[in-house]
DNA sequence: AAGAGCAACGTTATAACGTTGCTTATCGAA
DNA sequence: TTCGATAAGCAACGTTATAACGTTGCTCTT
């Protein structure tokens, strides 16, 4: 189960699931920093490159966990999350709050009104990219005279693969 | 600094705000549940108080210093989750995922799609109810086949007041 | 080349949040 | 009154996150 991504569009395609591989996925987000002059170092680059491969919302322990198994060194939790903290400043990843875990986003290139359905069957997460929402909660924002800075929208429920394969 | 609560309707004054006193808010749960057959138990009662007494997000740990405070009688962490745990189910409070913590619901009669926008520099939370925000979800839902069956939306920022008075 | 400055990373400890498993108390119904 | 169900108590543990501080390695300067 790779990181879905959907971006609906009216009359085009809104499917653009994993054409791309984790290495593809890095070497965007490498120039992308570079253009930015911001480093993307090889823990940052490597903890991105998990994320991308793992498929689902990962922890940032079990992050920490795979890091060691793939270089059999030790990675402290502080590390993990200094990285994660870069990543999300830079719009390559974000927390699911709902689950204390991360994801890959789709799009970094431009700042975006995601929401994440995340099925607590199989746990694979799905980004869709909604304009409208952003809208909404604007609109909602200006009602009350509060300055949003941060917007976490999460779905919990169970994705068309699990509902077909006939799970709750 | 109250939790405040707010329904827009097209027309009406939306604001409904902490007209009601924490022991008014219990006693309408009370009800609630004595209608429902649930059991507002004494334990369960006091924390609920102790949320609308809070006036914003409070955690779990915290719930239970104030308990023991109240008591002189510590409440063990499982206890206190357990009894959010019923709150929850009965609509009576939710949970901040962003924040770790937990806000009285203010309209516990009836299942609403609310939203929460919570203040990074004073730490209080506005619950705000908005029909067009669940529609929305269910129709993104509905493009890629999902089943949703909760939902969090939370917006960080700064309040009103807190821009009132300057802070960024 | 010496040394300041800086960003990233490492280390240790601890705070904060949440759960499991089991026991004990409470309360209402048979 | 005894039984069964539900709630609460308790100890230990697991998980997530951060504080506080030290180290490395690089660049830029003079």
């Amino acid at each position: 189960m790779a990181h879905l991504s959907i971006q609906p569009k009216p009359g085009g395609d809104p499917t653009c699931r994993g054409q791309h591989t984790p290495a593809e996925r890095v070497a965007l987000a490498m120039s992308l920093c570079d253009a930015r002059g911001a480093q993307l170092t090889k823990l940052r680059r490597k903890i991105l490159e998990l994320l991308w491969e793992s498929g689902r919302p990962t922890g940032a322990y079990e992050l920490a966990e795979a890091l060691k198994r793939r270089d059999s060194r030790p990675v402290a939790p502080p590390t993990v999350y200094r990285a994660l903290e870069f990543l999300m400043s830079q719009g390559l990843v974000s927390k699911i709050e709902s689950r204390n875990a991360y994801v890959p986003c789709a799009h970094p290139e431009r700042r975006h009104d995601c929401l994440f359905f995340i099925c607590s069957h199989c746990g694979a997460s799905v980004e869709l990219e909604d304009r409208r929402l952003g809208c909404l909660i604007s609109e909602d924002a200006a009602l009350i005279g509060f300055r949003a800075t941060r917007r976490v929208v999460e779905v919990e429920g169970t994705c068309t693969l699990c509902v077909a394969a006939g799970a709750a």
